[in-house]
DNA sequence: GGCCAACCTGAACCGTGATTCACTCGCGAA
DNA sequence: TTCGCGAGTGAATCACGGTTCAGGTTGGCC
């Protein structure tokens, strides 16, 4: 049977979801994801609008997925910081916040599609999700620190996600006037480091 | 004639405009921007779903306006702190940072509304310039708590945004798991309080 | 080479909800 | 009392865009 167990054609498969959710990838960091429709992602693609659906449910269902794979991939910048060894907590959270800045600057507006730019229940949650997520890493962070003795004694649980909006506030903004501040990226970067940094002390 | 400059009719119309603006606000706070149809505010309102396109140009204009009222209303709540004299800068900004946590807790959910979800490029232009105007006004007062001596040298126009991002998102994360936290209200506004003013030193 | 299943296609469909518009109604002036 | 103006009405219209599906195409197997 020529069926999908046939390599060619599962290789097909395979390349065909792939190339959709980078599709989706492109067209939300290009457009934003208020022009996002499912029509231009196919083209983009290089498929037909109906073939999306044999890969996923709906439009929600996709976005959603290539979200939660932006996000894993910063989380898990994020989470190795977080886990290197032999550094204060304050140091480390320091750290944590400029690689993630640095990084979403670095990128196009994708970061801005991703963080703030709404779509869907569905993708809100996902969004929500990694919030969430990333507050915990940097509240896991604060206790540990204050157990070390490195930090005040503080409401980890406020702070961390305190810790998420200021960054990414920051963030956002400069992303906003971009034209001001294309050169300044590691200066943000550092700025806001420190601004966490000095938060927790 | 019999025109609109006859104080009865005026007095309705403008009383029919308030109810709009009410039963936006209303329904906002009480179902999200997204339940937010115009037959359901014309219907709160007591009106036509008609006849609040005698008032407003367009959905998007409702609500923006709708929202303007709301953050100019707690806009200047922030500023009357940011001016009071004969206190230092990182005191101002704490009070300011407590006022407004405490006065969004205090409320329904319009906060949540307002802050993050989304509805239309032209509502979202209303919340942007209102995250700036809050950020102005933390950005002056870094500003002046450098040029004082009180606070180090820093970057007052990221710190600014940090700030403003810093306490949103903790408010927000309050909000949301808002089973957890009902008594805490003011215990989150302080511990937010502290946060932006250890963040500033 | 022929056959069939599964894939791909994209134009048509459909639900949703903002916006419109032909009409009614109430008020104030003559 | 009657007339004219413009606010008020709400059902019909319209646009939009996600989703479907009836047919064409492809690739594997005998």
């Amino acid at each position: 049977m020529p069926t999908t167990s046939s390599p060619k054609v599962a290789a097909r498969l395979a390349d065909s979801r792939r190339r959709i959710l980078e599709a989706a990838r492109v067209v939300a960091a290009d457009q934003g994801f208020a022009a996002a429709q499912v029509a231009v992602v196919a083209a983009v693609a290089g498929v037909a609008t109906g073939s999306v659906y044999r890969h996923f449910p709906s439009k929600a269902s996709l976005f959603a997925e290539m979200l939660r794979d932006v996000c894993e991939r910063e989380l898990a910048v994020v989470r190795a910081i977080a886990a290197e060894p032999g550094r204060s907590a304050p140091d480390r959270i320091g750290t944590c916040v400029e690689a993630f800045v640095d990084r979403a600057l670095r990128g196009d507006n994708l970061a801005y599609a991703v963080i703030v730019e709404p779509m869907d229940p569905e993708v809100d949650q996902v969004r929500l999700e990694a919030r969430a997520a990333l507050a915990a890493v940097f509240t896991a962070l604060i206790v540990e620190g204050v157990a070390a003795g490195e930090l005040p004694p503080q409401d980890a649980q406020v702070r961390g996600a305190a810790i998420v909006g200021a960054y990414l506030e920051g963030l956002v903004t400069s992303l906003a006037d971009r034209a001001d501040h294309p050169p300044d990226r590691a200066a943000v970067a550092v700025e806001l480091a420190r601004f966490c940094q000095g938060a927790v002390r």
